[in-house]
DNA sequence: TTGTAAGCGTTATCAC
DNA sequence: GTGATAACGCTTACAA
C-alpha cells in the first residue's frame, strides 16, 4: 500500500479510502487505482481486520465432510458465504465432543466474524462475544438452531407409506443417544400412524452398542420367526433405509414389490444424480442460506431460537408408484 | 496480552515470549500463564501474521465438494493440515476457470501460507511467492502436482477385466476436453490391451458436448443394431459406471454376469459403506497427505514435478468372483 | 478534499 | 533475562 501510495504520488490515508470506496478526488482515484492494478496491490484482509475486527470469514463445523449430508452442507454454507463476499473456514471434528470444544477455542483465535456448527458435545461452551448459528441441535436461546422440519418429515413419511397401501410399519433408527432435532423423524411419525390408527412398531438402535450391521440380525432373526410382517419401512436415515433394503434383497424379500422403504435426508448418487431410496428430502440449501442470514441478522438474541424448514418426499424406487 | 502483562505484572515482551515458549525467568512463567488463564487469553493470529508472515492457514480450492472424489480430498487434506496445526480455507469454484483465477486471487488477500488447489484453468495466473500444489492437473515444474497412478489404474482395469473372462472390452468415458492426468486412464487401457491382443473399443463423450444420458442412447442403439458386443466395460468415473449399470439393467443385460463394469475412483456409499460398484480405488487420504508434505517441503522448485500414487483394485459388485 | 499520525495485537531488536 | 520500543499493513479521526 505504502508502494502504491508511493507510485500514485498521494499518501496512505487517499489510497486507503480509494480502496474502500470512499468518495475521493476523480483524479486521485484514477491515479491510484492505476497504481494499484500496475503493481497488481492485493489489500492485506488480515491487517484490515486487526483495525476493523471484520475479518469476512466464517467458521463452519462439522463432524465430517465424508457423508453425502454433510457435504452438500458445506457445499451450501461455502456458496452462501461466497455469495456475501465471506470466506469459509472449515474445522472437522469427527463428532468428538473434545475436538468440538477446541474447535470453538481456535476459531476463537482466527477472529472470524462469526460460527456454523453441527455439534454433538453437550455442553459446548460458546462465549457471548462470537456469533452462533446451530444445525439440528437446540442449545438456548440466544442461539439460534436451524433444522428441516423433522416432526413433519415423519408424518409425511408415515402418510406416504400408509397411502401407497401399507398395512403394518416400522420405524428403524440407529444413531447417538445424544437427544436433538432428528428425534423428532419417530415423533411425528408415530404420531401419523396413530392418528390413523394404523399398525406399527419402532425399532431403535443405539449406534454406540450396536452398529448399523445389527439390523441385520434382526431382520433376520423376524424373518426366520416369522415375525417380519412389515410392509412399510421408515428409517431414520437414507444410509440406514439403503442398508436394510440391501438386507431384503439378500433375503428374497422384493422391494418395493414386498416391503416399500422410505429414508430421510434427500441423498442423492455422486450429490446429483438420482435419488439413493425414496425419501424425505431436507432442504439443505435453504438450511444453508438460513444459517447465513441468521449469522449475520443484526440482534442475534432477538432472534428466532428454532428455525425448522419443510421438506418434501421424493421418489427414488423404493416405493411404489 | 496488555491485560495479560498487566494482570501478571510484567511486560508484553514477557507474554510474548511465554506465548511462544521462548525461555523465561521460571516465576515469570507461572505468573503469565495463570494470568493468561485466568483471562482466558486467546492469541490473536492475524496480528502476529502481520509480524510473521505467517498465518498458519491454507486454501484448498475444488470446483465443489458436492462429488464424493472432492469431498474426500477436502476431508483429507482438512485433517493433515489440523494434524500440523494448520486452518483449511476452502474455496469452491464450480469449474470455472474465471472463479478458479479469482480464488487465487482472493486467496492472496488472505495471507495463507500456501494453495493446494484442483483446477482446470488452462492459464491460471500463480504467483511465485505462494506455494501452490495442484491435483491431477501438470502445470509446470516448480509447481507439484500429486495425481494417482492413472496409467496403472488403466492398465490395472484391462488386466482385470481380461482376466475375468472378457472378451471384448471397451473403454467409456466422459469429461472435458481440457487435459489432464485423467487422460492417462485410457491410455493405460489400450495399451494393456493391445499387449494383450485384445479385442477393444474406446467410446468418448465429451461433456461440453453430451451430457452423461447421451451413453443412454448409445448403448440402446447399438443394442437395437446388434453392435453391442461388449463383455467388459471400463468406465472413466465410477460416477459414469453406475450410470452404465443401470442402463444396461433396464435394458435386460445382467451385471456381472453378461457384462463386467469397473469405474474408477473407489467411490463408497455414505463416504464409507460398501463400494458402489467394481473400482479402481485411488489413495486419496495419502494423495491428501501428500499434497500437504510437498507444500511445506522447504524449496518447491525442488520438488518432484509430478508424484503418482499407487493404486488398486476393489471388488463392488459388478464384476464376477 | 487530502495528508498526517495514532493505534489495532503481536513480534523482534535492542539497551539494561 | 527482562522491559521498552519500533515495526507489520491497514483504518480513521483530525488537522491542514
Amino acid at each position: 500500500m505504502k508502494d502504491v501510495a508511493q507510485a500514485a504520488g498521494v499518501s496512505l490515508g487517499t489510497v486507503s479510502k480509494v480502496m474502500n470506496g470512499i468518495p475521493v478526488g476523480e483524479k486521485y482515484r484514477v491515479k491510484v487505482e492505476a497504481a494499484a492494478k500496475e503493481l497488481n496491490y492485493q489489500i492485506n484482509q488480515y491487517a484490515r481486520g486487526l483495525k476493523t475486527n471484520q475479518t469476512f470469514a466464517v467458521a463452519l463445523i462439522l463432524p465430517g465432510i465424508n457423508h453425502p449430508f454433510f457435504s452438500e452442507i458445506a457445499q451450501h454454507v461455502c456458496q452462501a458465504l461466497t455469495r456475501r463476499g465471506y470466506r469459509m473456514l472449515l474445522y472437522l471434528t469427527g463428532s468428538s465432543p473434545e475436538v468440538e470444544q477446541s474447535c470453538v477455542q481456535m476459531v476463537r483465535q482466527n477472529m472470524v466474524d462469526g460460527i456454523i456448527g453441527l455439534t454433538y458435545n453437550r455442553d459446548l461452551q460458546l462465549t457471548d462475544d462470537m456469533p452462533f448459528v446451530s444445525i439440528d441441535r437446540h442449545f438456548s436461546s440466544g442461539v439460534p438452531c436451524v433444522s428441516s422440519d423433522n416432526y413433519g418429515g415423519g408424518r409425511l413419511a408415515a402418510e406416504k407409506l400408509l397411502e401407497l397401501g401399507c398395512r403394518k410399519v416400522a420405524y428403524f433408527r440407529n444413531g447417538t443417544t445424544q437427544p436433538g432435532e432428528a428425534d423428532k423423524r419417530g415423533v411425528g411419525f408415530e404420531q401419523e400412524c396413530r392418528s390413523r390408527d394404523a399398525d406399527f412398531e419402532v425399532i431403535w438402535l443405539n449406534d454406540e452398542e450396536y452398529p448399523m450391521e445389527e439390523f441385520r440380525n434382526i431382520i433376520i432373526d423376524r424373518v426366520n420367526r416369522g415375525t417380519f410382517d412389515f410392509d412399510g419401512i421408515f428409517c431414520s436415515t437414507d444410509r440406514l433405509a439403503v442398508f436394510v433394503k440391501r438386507v431384503l434383497t439378500e433375503l428374497g424379500i422384493r422391494v418395493p414389490e414386498d416391503v416399500q422403504i422410505i429414508g430421510f435426508d434427500g441423498t442423492r448418487r455422486f450429490g446429483e444424480d438420482a435419488y439413493v431410496c425414496s425419501t424425505i428430502v431436507q432442504p439443505v440449501a435453504t438450511m444453508a442460506e438460513t444459517c447465513v442470514d441468521l449469522l449475520f441478522s443484526k440482534d442475534l438474541s432477538r432472534t428466532p431460537a428454532l428455525v425448522c424448514l419443510p421438506v418434501e418426499y421424493a421418489y427414488g424406487g423404493t416405493t411404489k408408484e
